[in-house]
DNA sequence: TGTTGATGCAA
DNA sequence: TATTGCATCAACA
């Protein structure tokens, strides 16, 4: 009983390379083919092989044929999404490579790699000081024992949680041979093994903890406490035993392996080693030769297995010498890696004279990360409780301030005299800011009374602009993917749940270590992203817009926006008399009471008592959506009422009664917060109110925008682009009638619809500009003949002939569409005029839905993205321009395509004209650029 | 207590 | 089976 056996699932490592190095774009040097999966699989082995210490090794697959398990439930692992279309042949080489290199393989017709898996584990239990399982299947828990556990991946390339029968009792609270019984409840989607509908991870784990398995729980299922889960119970009994059987491993395969059939093949013996240079994979070679001591002839070709994308010589090397474990799974980022420095040394100043001998010492030539500790989320509430700052890898310190309600108060001084020894190092332009989020920042501070300044680097922004498509840029995450480094986390320090603490609670000490990483991790992360915003892709968007633009947001955030408290609160009255009489008509109507909100309540109501024709359905039942109500219209009067109690309980519920309660106590304005790094195709997300989505389109909900007022003695002014998407399409199609169209200042709608009607454009009339209208807005989303038809409410047929009419009308729309998909095709990827990139993986799916999504956002991104660009420059331009010319007007909001000012009447018309021209000068395109605007005491007078 | 789905608001 | 978002409520685990 000797020795490490890994066993590994082959297809789950090959899946979880394919994704972790999806976006980088890897190709084979010889055949030009995608490696990025291939690469992934061998890098990760690699060093799963020494992390391990592995003796002993067999890999399992699936068969490609029908599964045992089919006999007993033939929809079992169907539903399942097809593999990616690129990854198939590299799995294929995978297994190609994997037997020249003589690694013990087992695949078997009719047999799962689970059951392989299990009886390998069951034959070889006392043959091996430790079997390790590489696979992410729960039903495989069944198969650990005290020195058989699993690996599953966590985050990242290379962390992976050890899964052993202690964990599984302390996570799931069952034994190992409940397993299947857990699973016959809980099913498994992935595989499609139903499970008993409506019971979930902590349901069945409860029912098994009580019972212990499916037997005693139907002998007994009266004592089941929760009587609804009674009735699912019974209604789904056979499905729970099939499932119970579907899930359960066999272990006694016959299998005819010796023990000495598993051992590690020598893959540095250099006839291997050489293999992988043979096969194209020099980065692969390179890695193995260096580990194995092999020398390497100094051919200086690496371009394989680099991105597609064109890089520097000097990067390619990069991507030569770089560690798998740091590569980062974000997108394009192939070679950012830098290793966490392995000291580290984190101080907490104690007194003020302390903090000053320690920023005296500090080097003003060096850029410095500066990051707050507060009490709130939300930087105008947030109070100050330390800051901390790092301008070395490894050594952070930080300050802590006293607070109010803090046991430690006593022993810290304030936050205003600790800031007056930070104010220079803060305050100093020169001095060169770094941060996570530093906006934030930047706000507390200068609600201190503290402007800071010399902001260069926001790290979550470079990482950003690498993926737009991914929205976790927290720096938690970041520190895992760009240094391969774990952070304490914000939760780790506070506590989850009931024993949450406020941060002020917390021993200064322990808030210190939290603090310093902090500011040491946005250090080292802006060592290793900066180099990347220096690409000639990326410089321009970040050093020109989104740094910029990060002040103007902050700018508009602090200004907030004065509203109508006493207003809003009388709307909600007003509306909560509306929604009370038409909740009695429907009560009436239906006969009963119940929740009007509930879906689910209505839909009995509606498709069950009063019988009314059911259409839509959703993944729950059927649908009552607006769509729904408005075609059952005329057939019976609840529905009137349903429609009206939905707009004004919408109204009620999330303006009138919220936008009150967000109103700040000491600046009575509402300050919404902008979010930089949301959207994918560059445009910002507003929340905490969201002030992007304030109802417009009806009479009710135009109310709403009466409550946002002008300061006294001021004005609103709205000023907005005009059909700007449209006009960026003219731009990127080229085409000559759209172009014309813009350029002689004709009615695009109008034009549009003389050619999908056939008519001239003085025939025109206001229903075919308003279809027309509608058509215009749908090629810019990608249009389908089915969406169209939809929004027109028109047949299938017509809305085809209308959309080969619009082509025929804009040819070279039609090309651009065709192009810009292409393009997408060829390079994975689309941008902006700017050069603001969005990758989309999905275009080569087989999947048929999946790639035609990824067609439409392809053609939606970058006209979308270029409106983005636009607004953020001009926004940038004039916030410049009220600085330094001192308008007394303020920028206050942003909705995608329109600027919300606060302008003093006294510079009423300079101003006007000053944000005019700077919106419509921001970008140059092939067809003017118009933006109008109007006055008005409220927003809704300024439209 | 936190998560998911349905719904509806905007550009 | 139209693009990008965010907030609310009910239902569920």
């Amino acid at each position: 009983m000797s020795g490490r056996l890994l066993i590994i699932d082959g297809h789950a490592l090959a899946f979880r390379a394919y994704f972790a190095f999806a976006a980088t774009n890897l190709t084979n040097s010889k055949t030009g083919l995608p490696s990025g999966a291939i690469f992934g699989f061998w890098r990760m082995l690699f060093k799963l092989l020494q992390d391990e210490h592995v003796t002993h090794i067999a890999f399992t697959f699936d068969p490609g044929t029908r599964l045992e398990r089919n006999d007993l439930y033939e929809d079992y692992k169907a539903h399942r999404k097809p593999m990616p279309e690129d990854l198939k042949p590299q799995i294929q080489k995978i297994y190609e490579m994997l037997q020249a290199l003589e690694f013990p393989m087992y695949k078997i017709n009719g047999i799962e790699a689970d059951d392989i898996i299990g009886s390998l584990c069951k034959k070889f239990a006392k043959d091996f000081e430790e079997i390790v399982i590489l696979s992410s299947d729960k039903d495989l828990y069944q198969v650990l024992d005290k020195n058989i556990h699993m690996l599953r991946g966590k985050r990242g390339v290379s962390e992976f949680e050890k899964i052993d029968p202690k964990w599984v009792k302390a996570n799931i609270g069952i034994t190992k041979e409940q397993v299947p019984d857990y699973m016959g409840l809980l099913g498994d989607a992935s595989d499609n093994i139903p499970g008993v509908k409506g019971i979930g991870e902590k349901g069945a784990a409860k029912l098994i903890q009580e019972f212990g398995d499916l037997e005693t729980i139907y002998k007994k299922i009266d004592k089941v406490k929760n009587k609804s889960l009674i009735d699912k119970l019974i209604a789904e009994k056979e499905n729970a035993f099939l499932s119970r059987k579907l899930a359960t491993i066999v272990t006694n395969l016959k299998l005819d392996i010796k023990k000495s059939d598993l051992k590690l093949p020598n893959y540095y013996d250099p006839k291997k080693v050489q293999y992988f240079k043979d096969e194209g994979y020099n980065v692969l070679h390179r890695d193995l030769a260096k580990q194995a001591g092999i020398p390497i002839a100094s051919d200086g070709d690496s371009k394989e297995e680099t991105p597609s994308a064109k890089k520097s010589s000097k990067e390619k090397k990069e991507t030569v010498t770089e560690d798998s474990s740091n590569r980062s799974k974000k997108g394009n980022t192939d070679s950012v890696t830098t290793a966490v420095v392995a000291k580290q040394s984190y101080k907490r100043i104690q007194t003020l004279d302390e903090l000053k001998k320690i920023i005296s010492k500090l080097d003003s030539k060096k850029p410095i990360s500066v990051d707050t500790e507060t009490t709130s989320q939300d930087p105008m509430l947030a109070e100050l409780l330390g800051l901390s700052f790092s301008e070395e890898p490894g050594v952070a310190y930080y300050m802590a301030f006293s607070h109010s309600e803090s046991i430690y108060s006593h022993l810290l001084p304030s936050a205003e005299e600790a800031l007056k020894i930070l104010k220079p190092m803060l305050e100093d332009p020169k001095w060169k800011k770094v941060g996570q989020n530093i906006k934030y920042d930047l706000l507390v501070l200068r609600n201190y009374g503290i402007e800071l300044k010399g902001i260069y680097f926001d790290t979550m922004l470079a990482s950003y602009l690498l993926n737009p498509g991914e929205r976790r840029h927290n720096m938690d995450d970041m520190a895992v993917d760009y240094l391969n480094y774990k952070t304490i986390t914000y939760e780790e320090l506070v506590g989850t749940g009931k024993k949450k603490q406020n941060l002020y609670d917390i021993d200064p000490d322990k808030v210190s270590e939290y603090a310093c990483e902090d500011a040491d991790i946005t250090l080292q992360l802006h060592n290793a992203l900066s180099p990347k915003m220096e690409e000639g892709i990326h410089k321009k968007l970040f050093y020109e817009i989104e740094m910029p633009v990060l002040h103007t947001l902050a700018d508009m955030e602090f200004e907030g926006i004065a509203v109508d408290k006493k207003y809003f609160e009388s709307l909600s009255e007003t509306f909560e008399t509306k929604i009370k009489e038409h909740e009695k008509n429907i009560h009436f109507y239906a006969g009963r009471q119940f929740n009007v909100n509930s879906t689910k309540e209505l839909q009995t109501v509606l498709f069950e008592d009063l019988r009314l024709p059911a259409e839509k359905k959703t993944q729950t039942g059927y649908s009552t959506d607006h769509s729904v109500l408005e075609s059952l219209q005329g057939t019976h009067p609840i529905i009137d009422d349903l429609l009206a109690i939905r707009k004004f309980s919408k109204l009620k519920s999330t303006y009138t009664d919220t936008l009150p309660t967000l109103v700040n106590p000491k600046t009575n304005r509402i300050h919404t917060s902008y979010n930089q790094t949301i959207a994918a195709t560059g445009r910002l997300s507003s929340t905490n109110p969201n002030l992007q989505n304030i109802p417009i389109k009806d009479e009710e909900g135009r109310l709403l925008r009466k409550g946002f007022i002008a300061k006294k003695g001021f004005e609103i002014l709205s000023l907005d682009y005009s059909q700007i998407e449209l006009r960026i399409m003219a731009h990127f199609s080229n085409d000559p009638n759209m172009i014309d169209a813009y350029k002689s200042g004709a009615d695009i709608h109008k034009r549009t619809a003389a050619g999908i009607f056939g008519v001239s454009e003085d025939q025109v009339t206001p229903d075919m500009r308003n279809k027309a209208k509608i058509v215009n807005f749908s090629v810019i989303y990608g249009v389908t003949s089915f969406g169209l038809s939809n929004n027109l409410k028109i047949g299938r047929k017509e809305a085809k002939e209308f959309i080969e009419k619009y082509f025929a009308a804009y040819k070279g729309v039609a090309t651009y569409m065709e192009e810009i998909v292409e393009f997408c095709k060829q390079n994975g990827y689309v941008e902006t005029l700017l050069g603001r990139r969005r990758y989309l993986p999905d275009i080569h799916s087989s999947h048929k839905m999946v790639s035609e999504g990824a067609k439409r956002v392809a053609i939606n991104s970058p006209i979308q993205g270029t409106s983005a660009d636009m607004i953020k420059l001009a926004m940038i331009r004039i916030h410049e321009k009220i600085k330094k010319e001192s308008f007394r007007s303020k920028l206050l909001l942003q909705v995608h395509d329109e600027l919300v000012f606060e302008v003093d009447p006294k510079e009423k018309n300079e101003f006007y004209q000053m944000a005019k021209e700077e919106m419509e000068s921001a970008m140059k395109l092939k067809v003017p650029i118009v933006a109008q605007g109007k006055f008005g005491g409220n927003w809704d007078e300024a439209h």
